[in-house]
DNA sequence: AAGATTTTTGACCAGTTGGAAAAATGTTAG
DNA sequence: CTAACATTTTTCCAACTGGTCAAAAATCTT
């Protein structure tokens, strides 16, 4: 089975007001969708980011449109004029997360050093808890309300997906590559040590005090990461 | 130094409605609280059972005292005569459970041996995950918000525990009985792969899919965990 | 520059929110 | 039983919520 794309939920990206009637005259053509002028995709992206950063810190229902406004600098009225719901903001942010959230998967290669892979992967994710905390927070809020919007996606395409990851583990595993253990919660284990660095940031920072509480912590946290899964907790001779 | 408790921050349990001036009586007395009568106990218990069921949901500012009244199964001014305030509630919630919350950690043994020691911890982490999802979601939707209540215990008490088991940890490092590696990254990573079965409940599920995903997860991850910590992925020979 | 279109604004609205006040009802010690 | 207290309900409110709408302002097209 080929990588295979998350499928986009979209479907709710028209410009704004649907048909501003304008087009009573192409009458019974079939609602040819319009190009968006720059400033609408100017906007929209001002407004998605605004919208991350409050989504990301107070889940849906703590969010309010006025705050994501002032945040975007924009009046409420101008904001609802771009996306005509709350809702419509939240399930963008959430389709585009999916993509780019769920990439660094996609991209652990079957015929790659089982190791390098797992490496890399692990990596990866670790920049993207470093890198685009929010976005790392607001999965994390819509996981922890049981995935409302989302829980299709994750049941099928997010489900295929780590489906077929688990397969190139096993393989792994019967070529006596890695150790054989249970791939699923392998993927769990490697989701939640990196994801925690965002979700839980005041926590780390809190304990590791302001003396590696700097950006280094996340270099330690690779290294960390690195050897608990290569090779545990148990003492090796030194090479 | 002594395991040493972590503060309460109670100092807001006061009976209710504070003084129902009744006590002019009394007069010029150092105020005394007077006990909760058996009534505003197990009222207060139900309120924090709903309030419980909400918050972790929604989050703070997500949830409505409406809600939590609706599943406490008494008006919303009912529920107020017991906590004045949301805050209250919340505050309540907060600080009985950062005190459960850590109790297994604290049980971790200097003078055990390490990896039964280790174990055990893991094991009583993913019990909690099992058997109190939504203390751990509670707690995971405050660190999302960037703990606004609960920051300063996280940076004194919870600081000053973790240190402590770092320097345990340390201990055996220095003897050689575990593997020397940064220990505060080590328990950043016993908490995560452990609470990660609570707050991402959903996404598990979904993934395990009906198959696999039943009450046996958590022994499976405990499995997998066991051996993660203990051996990493380096495949070993058979015993 | 005029006309057409898109964008922005201000006023507004109905429903919800956290909470106050007071009256009504229980409960209990003397 | 009854007074003192505890609990509950009813009513109310001001602020906030998501959202509408018409008109004004800005922009684009020709």
């Amino acid at each position: 089975m080929a990588p295979k794309k998350l499928k986009t939920v979209e479907a709710a990206q028209a410009p704004a007001k649907r048909q501003h009637k304008a087009d009573a005259k192409v009458a019974t053509a079939p609602a040819k969708p319009r190009p968006l002028t720059r400033i609408q995709r100017e906007k929209q992206d001002i407004i998605l980011e605004a919208a991350l950063e409050v989504f990301s810190v107070h889940g849906f229902r703590g969010a309010t449109i006025d705050q994501i406004a002032e945040v975007a600098g924009m009046s409420k009225p101008n904001l609802l004029y771009y996306f005509p719901k709350k809702e419509e903001i939240h399930r963008r942010l959430m389709s585009e997360l999916l993509v780019t959230w769920l990439a660094p998967l996609e991209e652990m290669r079957a015929d790659g050093d089982p190791f390098v892979e797992i490496r890399s992967y692990i990596r990866r994710k670790l920049e993207m808890a470093r890198d685009f905390p929010r976005q790392s927070r607001l999965f994390a809020n819509e996981m922890l309300r049981g995935a409302p919007h989302i829980i299709d996606m994750l049941e099928v395409d997010l489900k295929a997906l780590v489906d077929e990851k688990a397969q190139v583990l096993m393989t792994w595993m019967d070529q006596g590559k890695i150790s054989r253990t249970d791939p699923y919660h392998l993927i769990f284990s490697i989701w939640a040590t990196t994801q925690h660095y965002a979700d839980f940031d005041v926590q780390v920072r809190a304990i590791l005090g302001k003396g590696r509480g700097g950006e280094g912590r996340f270099e330690d946290a690779a290294r960390y990461l690195e050897q608990l899964f290569l090779h545990g907790l148990t003492p090796r001779p030194k090479a």
